[in-house]
DNA sequence: CATTATCCGGAACATCCGTTTCGGATAATG
DNA sequence: CATTATCCGAAACGGATGTTCCGGATAATG
């Protein structure tokens, strides 16, 4: 006879991944157990029966996020105007990154963990970039990976340049510089 | 009355300084100094005694390179054509940058043993960005701290993309991107 | 309320890394 | 060659961080 399982640690959890997900937000992939196990009221212990590693937490905690990422890439990707759908994808993208700097870690660190965002991303990239060419909006000599780049470059700055205007305005300034010439 | 100072402490301290220089340049200020040792074919102890800290150390070895790079920036300043001078800039930063990850880890995490370096590439930007903008030949809209965060990102690009050529073509795009159109 | 499976937290362990210690080796001097 | 100031490397220290242990607490059950 299988008991129901105790209140206190279905709660434990829940705070565990709010701690971690604001935690790793402000410290990025950096952030110290300890720490994230403190401000959720518990110890490390705890965390750790929970998310056998740390990785484990990691995913976990960004699992939401992550997959809003994805559906709203995946879905910019069906744009009938792929300049449109690309700007999605950058804008969003960055802002994803800005906010939760622990994916941009993950990301940049080419961590296993991420492995299937990369993936994600570009193959995103490499359908919208494709069909931008054909509609002749995005500059010939802008590759898919080319793209990519320049999303971790702006995403870079969003951790030098703690406010939102200034970031949004390069992304601006890369959109307009990847935009074909009319 | 004073001794000569002997040979092997001559020798020990440039073999420190060229392998501080290789693995910095490898590993970014991460880099272990027991690694630093190990290539010097030295006990941890002598690196020590002849820097008393890793950022004696960094700074030591790094100085050269640093020298150099002032020197063009700065010169570059004195450039007729300011967009000339903002082009230089731009290249010879992200170049440095790239080949020596050091000094990029250094002024994105705003290390105190960098600060005159801040200073000296916001100076110098300052300077043509103005002129460039007298000129007409930098968008209006762009800062000197803009084009700083760019430089940045770029740096960034750096180290994800290995190939020199790339990352050329990523700052031809960039200097495309912050052009006054014609 | 008694039982007990389950869960908890703090301490301990392992590893990494900057730095210091110290007994022994060695080069400069006369 | 003897002396000794100087230098050397291995080991140890100290702190940070991921992870595990374990004795005690507690919630689910009947």
């Amino acid at each position: 006879m299988t008991r129901r399982r105790r209140e206190d640690s279905v709660r434990n959890e829940a705070q565990v991944l709010t701690a971690a997900r604001e935690t790793l937000d402000e410290r990025g992939l950096g952030a110290d157990v300890r720490e994230i196990a403190r401000r959720a009221g518990v110890g490390v212990a705890t965390v750790y029966r929970h998310f056998p590693t740390k990785d484990d937490l990691v995913q976990a905690a960004m699992r939401t996020d992550l997959d809003g990422w994805t559906e709203v890439t995946a879905q910019a990707v069906e744009e009938a105007d792929a300049w449109t759908g690309l700007r999605t994808i950058v804008e969003h993208t960055v802002a994803t990154m800005a906010r939760h700097r622990a994916i941009l870690d993950g990301m940049t660190s080419r961590a296993e963990a991420f492995a299937a965002c990369h993936a994600h991303l570009a193959e995103a990239l490499s359908g919208v970039v494709a069909r931008a060419h054909e509609q002749g909006t995005l500059r010939r000599d802008v590759s898919a990976g080319d793209v990519g780049l320049q999303i971790l470059a702006l995403s870079g700055v969003a951790q030098l340049a703690p406010d939102e205007q200034t970031l949004h305005r390069h992304v601006g300034l890369t959109l307009d510089g990847l935009r074909a010439r009319t």
